[in-house]
DNA sequence: TCAGAGCATTTTGTATACAAAATACGAAAC
DNA sequence: GTTTCGTATTTTGTATACAAAATGCTCTGA
């Protein structure tokens, strides 16, 4: 056997540092761990991390740029501000990015339709728990995409999701509400059985709509705007 | 005058070396001076431009992030190859977020669709040169924008419009074909003019796909994929 | 009591150092 | 002549070092 088919997908995963020290980061800012509060101490953070400056400096650069942090040159990287203004940037970005794929992703074939009655069964039994009923929200919704071949478009989405779900966490972490979508789910369901996409997606963008609507007022009230 | 005053706005611009870089490497990539041969030598090239290895990697894991490059853990980083798939999703998210802007930018003011029909003028004047003409394409689609309140939505658009200038930079400088816009701008125009929301979207989605047919053949006959 | 200047300390941004993994090279076996 | 193994070299990923800037603190003068 050549040694080329070896290079084509090395036997192990190598994962740098970096990237574990990422997804942390972002687990702990989705789930408001690692609040907004003052400026983030790179040498107090790494060692808690137990790693270096230099990989966890790469993996909060990647989240400035994906938006989850902010960086002021010379006075190093915080967590950004939950704003009114950013959730009524990103909801409307995710609403027409993920119309988007679930046009690309047209037809749905039979058994899509049954894998997020499914899911959507799953998600109604969790709506009790906040959190667990934001993930099995996600599970649906990333469902939904699953037969969308363009990749760069899913990965887009994915990291807009992050956004919305940090968002949700704390607005139900800080209110005691939870946003339910698992009639709107089923409305959506009903659209795609029907073959007809323009309403599935009027009644896609209406569920974000929904959430934001929630969102709005609340971060007004909060105010860390 | 308290010192809060000067805390806001900081009175000198300090830009790190990061970014400074940043810049030049996506310039180098875009005109594809920096080509998707083998790999980047990290060394090699931070000697080149004169920085030490840390920001020129900051830089380019951030380009990595963009998709302008590619890194495998343990061989560092490359150029990522022009590749028809790639063309095939880019393009169509870029659509789709600059009719959403658009959209969210209408009803555009007169003053607007007069610096449109003086851009595009400038452009026409400009086609014999591709690089020229193609940063005068540019300006004319920022100009279209240029009331759309959602910034993050517009960072986006700029992103993916660097990796469009990518390809039709590599395809004007290898076919020697140039891609004209003007006439399809003026469409444009006037269909905003008329306030036709609707056929501008669609309009503006057909001046993408034409740069597209374009590129997907000559992808596919050099055959970098 | 409080504002502000000057110094000490902390913290960031960048450079360098170092270990481990990848690549290149060459000799030996077939 | 080709392949395979073992070693030398390069290159990456991470840690540490260092200089400059930012922050905090103390003392002074009103």
């Amino acid at each position: 056997m050549s040694r080329a088919a070896y290079q084509v997908r090395p036997p192990i995963t190598r994962t740098p540092l970096r990237s574990e020290v990422r997804r942390l980061l972002l687990g702990e800012i989705v789930r408001g761990d690692l609040a907004p509060s003052e400026g983030i101490n790179e040498a107090e953070l790494s060692t808690r991390l137990g790693v270096s400056r230099t990989p966890l400096r790469e993996a909060m650069l990647g989240l400035t740029q994906e938006g989850f942090l902010t960086a002021t040159p010379g006075r190093g990287f915080s967590v950004r501000a939950l704003r009114r203004s950013d959730a009524e940037e990103i909801y409307p970005i995710l609403w027409t990015l993920e119309g988007a794929a679930l046009r690309a992703s047209w037809p749905l074939p039979p058994s899509r339709v049954r894998q997020l009655d499914q899911a959507n069964r799953r998600l109604e039994e969790a709506l009790a728990e906040a959190s667990v009923a934001l993930a099995r929200d996600r599970e649906w919704h990333a469902l939904l995409l699953a037969g969308c071949p363009n990749r760069m478009l899913l990965s887009m989405i994915e990291n807009l999701k992050d956004h919305a779900a940090r968002y949700e966490e704390a607005f139900m972490r800080n209110s005691g509400q939870v946003i339910t979508s698992v009639t709107q789910h089923r409305e959506i369901q009903t659209a795609i059985r029907r073959g007809d996409l323009e309403r599935a997606l009027a009644l896609l963008e209406k569920n974000w709509r929904v959430s934001l609507d929630f969102l709005g007022p609340w971060l007004e009230a909060t105010a860390s705007s």
